[in-house]
DNA sequence: GTGATTGCAAAAGGTTTGCAGGGAC
DNA sequence: GTCCCTGCAAACCTTTTGCAATCAC
């Protein structure tokens, strides 16, 4: 395992095994989010005896120490995600594809409800639209 | 039942059945929103043996009408309100309390996420923050 | 009268927990 | 060496589903 993925976990105490590594290395190559299942499946491909109970003990672990982030959209399941920046998720209704927005446009989005939230103090902002992506459209109108 | 109850499912080709209108009546004279188990709850006041999939299986035929929507909020429950503007959530971590920003505030940010993502044909806009109600924050800090 | 809806009960699905052995520090 | 973490299996909880009787239209 890379120190760049183990380091992560040392600096903010987390002890490092290898579910975790790798756990946290799916999630950390990638800007895409996963289901506790999908993990799952990825780091089996490395850790054949992984259980999915094990999956999800470690994103708790993870996620206290603020290195991954979960979130729900719509109505689908959990999904997990490494800590960036807020940003908007947009969920096609037809194809299921989750796409995201930058994080400067969350960041803007984020002023905006500060500005609009006074006392409130954000810690952590979700942002979803559900509705029809480009390629959709295109396909059905 | 009060018409004005009954109406709106009427007007959308909603069968109306008495734990439908009960149901919509709970979600509609409050601008809360409520578990699936809480409006069970809530319903069998006033009708006894009403089942908590009939809950699910209005809810459902309210949110197919369009008259409910769901949101899930952080890593809570599903929850369910009347439709209205899209508004923000701001879950205070501390004490559960979900409070609403208005309707205003989420068009605004409504309007800056349609600015951002140019193609998507936005249904349905979800937020929600997460972190420190004034109340909370004053009583810890 | 006909088809949708309900209550009931059972199943399903995702997530959590208890425990004993093994591993990280 | 100590305490934490993992695998395994069972439990849990919310949500969904099948079915026959009932109800809305």
């Amino acid at each position: 395992m890379d120190r760049h993925f183990t380091e992560p976990l040392r600096e903010r105490g987390v002890r490092i095994t290898p579910q975790r590594a790798f756990i946290w290395q799916a999630l950390a190559s990638s800007d895409d989010h996963f289901t506790a299942e999908e993990l799952w499946e990825r780091v089996r491909a490395v850790l054949p005896g992984l259980e999915i109970s094990t999956v999800y003990r470690s994103l708790e672990a993870l996620a206290g120490a603020g290195l991954v982030v979960e979130s729900r959209v719509g109505e689908g399941p959990r999904i997990f995600e490494a800590r960036s920046a807020p940003h908007p998720h947009l969920v096609c209704e037809k194809c299921g594809r989750i796409s995201h927005l930058d994080s400067a446009a969350g960041g803007r989005i984020l002023g905006a409800l500060e500005a609009e939230s006074e006392g409130f103090e954000t810690h952590e902002l979700h942002i979803f639209a559900t509705g029809v992506c480009a390629d959709c459209a295109e396909g059905t109108e």
